[in-house]
DNA sequence: GCGTAATTTGTCATTTTTTGGCATATAAAA
DNA sequence: TTTTATATGCCAAAAAATGACAAATTACGC
C-alpha cells in the first residue's frame, strides 16, 4: 500500500526519484519498477503497471468506432505514459505532464494505497487549504463505509 | 500498446518521426513497421498493418448494400494511406491527409492501444478544453470497470 | 515520346533529449 | 556519533528528433 506524503526536488531533465517506501511496495506487492502516470484533476496520478494494464485489458474489447467509448479511450490512454524506475530508484516525468502541472523544482508524493500521486508543491499547498472545508463533507461519505 | 501524448515537428515535406516509443512497440508486438493511415472524425488514425488486415476482415463481413456500411467502409478505405517507416524513424505523411486536417507545422502523437491517431496541435488543443467535461466524467467509468 | 517542374526518398549533419553511472549531500538508523 | 540508506547533482554517452540537401522518382504539359 502506498501511504503518506514526500516532498522530492526533480532534475533539469525531470527527474525524480520515487519515495523508497513506494518502491519497496511496487517490488513486493507488484513485482514491478513500471508506472503509469497518467492526468487526474490536479495532478499526474500513478499507478503499478500491473493494476494499470487490468483496465487497459477491458478496455481493449471496447468498439472501435463508437463515440463515447473512443473519447473515453482517448483521454485515458492518451494521457498514459509508462515510466521505469532506473538504478537509482529515479523516474522521468515526460515534459508534457510537468507542463499540464507546473511541476518544475519540487513535486509531492501523496500516497493512495492503490496508486499514488504527484503535485506541483504550489499546487498542493493551495488545495490543502481548500480542500479542508470539503473533507468536513467528505466525512459524510466516510461515516457510511 | 501505444500510449501517451507526444508533440513532434513535420518537415516542409511532410515528414515526421513516429515516437520511438511507438516504433518500439511496433517492431516487438508486430513485427512491421508499415501503417495504414486514414481518416476519422478530427484526426487521422494510424494502424500497424496487421491490425488494419484485421479490419479490413470484419468490414468485408458486413451487409454489401447496407447505406450506412458501405459509407462508411467508402470513408475509411477510401482514405487509407500505406505508409512505411524509414531508417529515421520517420513517415511521409500524404498531402491530402495534411490538408485535411490543417496539419502544418507540428502534430500531436496520441496513443490508442492497438492503434494510434496524429493531430493538428490546434485543433488537439480546442478540442482538449471542449472534451475536459467528459474527460472528468470518464474517470467516473473506471471505478465501475 | 521528351523535357521540365514538382514531389518524394535516401543519407548525413546537427541539435535536443534521455540515459547510465558515479560522486556528493542529506537524512535516517544504529 | 558513526554507519547506512536515500536522495540529489553532475557529466559524459547514447538515443531521438530535426534540418538540410542532393539524387531519384513521379507528374504534367507539350
Amino acid at each position: 500500500m502506498f501511504r503518506g506524503q514526500f516532498i522530492h526536488k526533480i532534475s533539469k531533465t525531470g527527474r525524480i526519484s520515487v519515495p523508497s517506501k513506494f518502491r519497496d511496495n511496487l517490488k513486493k506487492k507488484y513485482r514491478t519498477n513500471f508506472l503509469i502516470l497518467s492526468t487526474f484533476e490536479n495532478s499526474i496520478i500513478c499507478y503499478p503497471l500491473p493494476e494499470w494494464d487490468k483496465l487497459e485489458d477491458k478496455l481493449s474489447r471496447l468498439p472501435q468506432f463508437k463515440k463515447e467509448t473512443v473519447e473515453f479511450e482517448r483521454y485515458l490512454i492518451g494521457n498514459a505514459h509508462e515510466c521505469e524506475i532506473d538504478t537509482e530508484g529515479r523516474i522521468m516525468i515526460p515534459s508534457i505532464l510537468r507542463k499540464d502541472f507546473n511541476i518544475n523544482n519540487s513535486a509531492v508524493f501523496v500516497g493512495m494505497l492503490s496508486r499514488f500521486e504527484i503535485w506541483s508543491e504550489k499546487v498542493w499547498k493551495k488545495s490543502l487549504v481548500s480542500s479542508f472545508k470539503k473533507f468536513q463533507k467528505s466525512r459524510e461519505v466516510i461515516d457510511e463505509i
